[in-house]
DNA sequence: ATGTAAGCGAGACGGTACGTCGTGTCTTAGA
DNA sequence: TCTAAGACACGACGTACCGTCTCGCTTACAT
């Protein structure tokens, strides 16, 4: 008698208490986040929440990271000096500002708290990201756009490291001008040309 | 009635509480220490914590940074990249393994819930820290070590941030090997060498 | 397609939750007992159950007085004193000790909160007693083995009250030489003998 | 600097409680009582509540019997059956009717399930009426206006017994002719006089 | 040397949230 | 059609900390 319209209520209401999450989160922070607010708010008992996520944390991660899952698909315009300056200002400018930023900003900081946070964390976003891009440089390495020599596991790290510092540690505004910056330092290395 | 030797019972108090602090935090973790626990173990009044900090975080600050603040002095050999691999590596043994390690991480996480902790953060370790460094690169590329356009703020970014990511994102253990690479990585530079 | 035999699923299934009741009555005491305790232990929806009584005084008074319902038929020797007394310890024995007695102090009590428990109580259990009671003591009186003058709905109270106020308020174990001295004092009565 | 008219914030409080516990067990009746209740209604921690009291039924208990304890003193006249009548009417009057009567049959209810506030009921209540009754019918005894016989621990249960039977099982209200009946009865006897 | 204040331990206090349990209603799938 | 299973909104449980507050007691300073 239901129709594929209307697919179950448990997702129905699973997508609604996601959605009260990210506005609260938005609203009062993660620290002043609560299970009990966000029942509330949902107009939901506490344990339809505790049924589908065993903690606040938990809870969050899905949150802030449901919707943006599928996200950001990796571009080959067969300049891969272009398609990482695209793909790495895609990142800064969906988690790297508002309204997406705080949140995602907090998840990481959850993650250095909970143990489970950080490996669904790595497992649902970072590494399939990071996979991406590997196999990008890949090819770019490939075609001769890269150094032989460049250790690509590390590639990947030294790309998205300058940004995570400044987003997570000085907290300084990231622009497309400071991706720039970054690009440039590590393409040409820090050794002296001959 | 005070001597030297017992300079003062408040900056006595105040170290029990530090020592207490990083004890309680290494056995139960930063998300279950609390300022009632901490108490409690010290034998000191709630209020004499709130007296001096004015939060779990910024007590926790004080009691991670505390002992490890004189702690890394940037060595100058006249070579560079030997004492940028002794800095980092140094960095690493203290900050990236047990014991400080786990706290560490515990502090950069709640720096992400409060800015208050992010700025103290930054300004008691953190910006020291990279000051020494720029100066430290600074002095190279005026001994022609380091590339005349290296741009020495992103410098200071990219050598801490891939070490960062790896420690708060993808969580894998830091060694020294990983340090070699990195630099390896950062001095030759990603384009093909003509 | 039921028999003779298996009377009807619905009463079998009654007949199980009844017997669960007592059983999980008995183990955890009526303060613990929970409607779903006990159709968890019964193997059964709790819609059956709410299906069937709607709350669980209800439930647990139907519990208690279904066994024990036939239980209690009057005797009549011609002695009166020989037949309460019979009569009395019967009673004192089936309600007034393990297994039946708890459970039995259990629902008085229940009655104290719950009107409906209190009115069933007295409609199915208690009233009839007191008419048969009574009915006996008239034939007695008749007889002239009571006095005239003996107000029989009084008489009812006299002879069952000591004995609730002791199994209910002091709580002290109710022997068949208490019930004799009970009776002693009751036939006697309170004045000087002349 | 806290003279004998403010005598203490904990005192204070106790009491604020209490007289909370009562409003609002007459308003809502003992089951739907509960201990987060009454700490907002009476603005106050639930902890503080948990401090004193280690169950909704201590606390009950409390709030009931604290402002009737000094209650029910014994008259002597020199005439027992006007005494015991007098007595007798003025409990029925106190316990047996609105407004206390119905929080004293929850207590009595609450008594049954909770073996504390059972003993808690005797202590303070029941046996200091008791041991009052038996040394009142004691003088009397020795003054000839009781039987030489009469067992003076079971002339307590006859005298109360009744009444409680009433209040509790039967829960048909008690009146002082009803009071006039049982002591009738108990006073002439059961046998018929010769 | 003696007030007098400041710091202190202890812990009560009003709150907020926790995670759990049971209520009574409702839905779903299977017999 | 009735059932078992269990999701659901709700409300209360009893606990844990929060940050504020009052208590006496002990230091240590200023008179």
């Amino acid at each position: 008698m239901s129709d594929d319209a209307s697919p179950s209520r448990a997702a129905d209401r699973t997508q609604a208490i996601l959605r009260t999450t990210v506005e609260l989160a938005q609203e009062v922070g993660y620290a002043k986040l609560s299970i009990e607010g966000v029942a509330a708010r949902t107009g939901v008992g506490k344990h339809t929440i505790y049924r589908r996520w065993p903690s606040k944390g938990a809870l969050f991660l899905d949150a802030v990271l449901t919707p943006s899952e599928p996200g950001l698909d990796y571009p080959d315009t067969g300049d891969i000096v272009a398609d990482l300056r695209r793909q790495i200002c895609a990142a800064v400018d969906l988690l790297g500002r508002p309204p997406l930023g705080p949140l995602y900003r907090a998840l990481v900081g959850e993650a250095q708290h909970n143990p489970a946070v950080a490996a669904a964390l790595n497992e649902r976003f970072i590494r399939p990201q990071a996979d991406k891009t590997v196999a990008r440089l890949r090819r770019a390495q490939q075609q001769g756009q890269l150094s032989a020599d460049l250790d690509l596991d590390v590639a990947m790290d030294i790309l998205s490291g300058p940004l995570y510092f400044r987003f997570l540690i000085t907290q300084e505004p990231l622009s497309h001008e400071y991706v720039e910056r970054v690009l440039d330092a590590l393409l040409a290395g820090m050794r002296p040309t001959p």
